[in-house]
RNA sequence: GCACCCGUAGCUCAGUGGAUAGAGCACUGGUCUUCGGAACCAGGUGUCGUACGUUCGAAUCGUACCGGGUGUACCA
């Protein structure tokens, strides 16, 4: 349609544009351009007499059904239901329906969910899982290669608050026991006594800390024991969550494995002029160029590395042994300004790769006075593994009774979890709320599935009499398959920004289209050329809710 | 102080230049021996934070201000 206007302009006022094709309220057609607004000011031109020259041609084309001129020069279009209906066939003839090729040929990477090792998985970690895993579902959809990597958080001064706070605080007994729960019980209250103890003017605990880190540096037989157990409860438990999540990543590249490759490529810096030494021993790389007055620390004064070390050092790997065409990092927006100060200094050492930092907001909780504040272990987190069994106690409730395999109520569960993330932009925070974040009803996952559940059992229950229905007119499944003929422009744009919102918010759409349908349209009851033609959409339809909860990492249940 | 994000219905949020700004939740009523009611239909709320500007046209773009959030080199 784009392409038959654009045709149009050119031929009479032979100007290039790239016309817009919206779709308006129903009352004023099927599909609507404001075009003739548009070019009429710059040809010195009444709109209204742009918009009769330009529906006059369309009108001679024959593929519409009616063409009316509105307001100011609204340019509304009306096609008969047939014909959109062969158009959706045409597309879905075409292959891989709601895909594009954007992205062939480029290699991306995508960092996520990179939780640390220290604590037990939390819904704070909950958005870096769906939006990393969202952004490689629409990169590959839009033909990209994608590499995930799962950044670990295995460096730094947690090990050495473990081991000290182990020897204080808990017992083998008690890790049998609790495994990772106990390790976070542990960091905490040994985070808390450092702070004590700090404000006290003390620091036996704190060089206790500092000790193990230094035994763990030289290979104390003790520490190396210590971090692989710790390590090992600790990566269990991610794999474990991560399962449950139905996530997953290529490559696990920890910050331990970077810290020597980090203080390699820091001499380096220094070597080069790049980065600068400090008379206290540490090292930064000034970004004054870039417009920043903080220069980014690359090195403690003590010599150990830190997280810009080990991010630089994995920045320079990823590029040798993948060479990627961007890389992005799912991180939260607390984190923005330290990506723009790491973005630079990757321009400043030549890395041309485009780096993007997929950033999402913080999630709140409510305080008792009504306001919002960010969730935080002082307030108290709520763990992973509790909100999941939460979805699906709730799940599997509402649908006691009935015979739904457990495989079944996990997916309804995860469904109404993850899409609880996509209702809005990223970059909003999300409240958290026990009530709201799996809700089975309205705009929600389980809502999609079901409206899929249905679909998929009027398909298995009803035999296609495969029948010609050349003569069908489709009028009854004008507004679905209008819909379902959205969903490849939804796919370019949501993939371009990466912002899985938008699929979400699609699918509501289609989902409540569906159940209109369902409701007015007894297929059952219909005449064999109908039901031919009806089941054939309805297989595209549940293709589309198939693919596009796909994208959001979120699967359609056999029954609910 | 500076930087970034946000401000739309009672609450949670869609809507990045077009027609009368939309959903969910909550509230009220209706549909109901159904191809599965986790559904459908009906009922109503808005100084789109404020002001000025750009434009034929602004929730959307620009500037300033107000309010909230997050950051601001030896944590990650």
């Amino acid at each position: 349609m784009e392409k038959i206007l654009k045709q149009i302009i050119k031929q009479k006022y032979d100007i290039e544009v790239d016309p817009k094709v919206s779709r308006p309220d129903p009352q004023f057609g099927d599909y609507a351009t404001n075009v003739a607004l548009q070019i009429a000011k710059p040809l010195g031109k009444n709109p209204r007499e742009v918009a009769e020259v330009i529906s006059s041609e369309l009108e001679k084309t024959g593929q519409f059904s009616k063409v009316e001129i509105a307001g100011p020069g609204f340019i509304n279009l009306t096609i008969s239901a047939k014909n959109i209906a062969n158009h959706l066939f045409e597309e879905f003839n075409k292959g891989d329906f709601g895909e594009n090729q954007d992205g062939v040929g480029k290699i991306a990477v995508v960092d996520y969910p990179s939780p640390n090792m220290a604590k037990p998985y939390s819904v704070g970690h909950l958005r870096p899982g769906n939006q990393g895993w969202a952004a490689k579902k629409l990169l590959e959809a839009t033909g990209w290669k994608v590499i995930t990597d799962n950044h670990l958080g295995d460096y730094g001064a947690p090990f050495g608050i473990w081991v000290a706070g182990f020897k204080r605080f808990s017992s083998y007994d008690a890790l049998e026991k609790d495994g990772v729960y106990e390790l976070g019980r542990v960091y905490i209250a040994t985070k808390k006594a450092l702070k004590d103890e700090a404000e006290a003017n003390g620091s036996e605990l704190a060089d206790e800390v500092q000790e193990w880190l230094l035994k763990l540096e030289n290979k104390d037989p003790e520490a190396v024991e210590f971090s692989r157990l710790f390590n090992e409860i600790s990566l269990n438990h991610i794999h474990n969550v991560m399962g449950r999540l139905k996530i997953s990543t290529d490559y696990e590249y920890g910050e331990a494995f970077f810290a020597p490759k980090g203080k390699e490529e820091v001499q380096k810096l220094l070597s080069s002029g790049v980065a600068v030494q400090n008379d206290d021993g540490s090292v930064i790389v000034p970004l004054d160029e870039y417009g920043f007055n903080t220069p980014l620390l690359i090195q403690k004064s003590n010599g150990a590395a830190l997280y810009a070390t080990t991010d630089l050092a994995t920045i320079k790997f990823r590029e040798q042994e993948w060479n990627p065409d961007k890389v992005v990092y799912a991180v939260g927006m607390e984190q923005q300004f330290y990506f723009s100060q790491l973005f630079a200094m990757a321009d400043k050492i030549g890395i041309k790769t485009d780096m993007y930092h997929l950033t999402f907001g913080v999630i709140d909780q409510l305080n008792e006075d009504g306001t919002r504040e960010k969730m935080s272990s002082r307030k108290g987190v709520v763990l992973m593994e509790e909100l999941l069994d939460k979805a699906e106690e709730k799940a599997r409730k509402l649908t006691s009774g009935r015979d739904i395999s457990d495989d079944d109520i996990k997916k309804i569960a995860l469904g109404a979890i993850k899409f609880s993330d996509f209702i809005a932009d990223r970059r909003t925070n999300i409240l958290f709320d026990w009530n709201t974040i799996f809700a089975l009803t309205g705009m929600s996952g389980p809502y999609i599935q079901y409206a899929a559940v249905r679909i998929a059992k009027i398909l298995n229950d009803i035999k296609n009499p495969g029948v010609d229905y050349i003569k069908y007119d489709f009028e009854s499944e004008k507004a679905v398959i209008l819909k379902l003929l959205e969903y490849p422009e939804v796919v370019k744009n949501a993939a371009s920004s990466l912002e899985p919102h938008k699929v979400a918010n699609y699918l509501y759409d289609l989902a409540r289209e569906m159940n209109r349908y369902y409701e007015n349209v007894r297929i059952a009851e219909s005449s064999d050329e109908e039901k031919s033609a009806r089941l054939d959409i309805l297989t595209k339809v549940l293709y589309v809710f198939d693919r596009g909860l796909d994208l959001l990492g979120i699967e359609v249940p056999s029954q609910m």
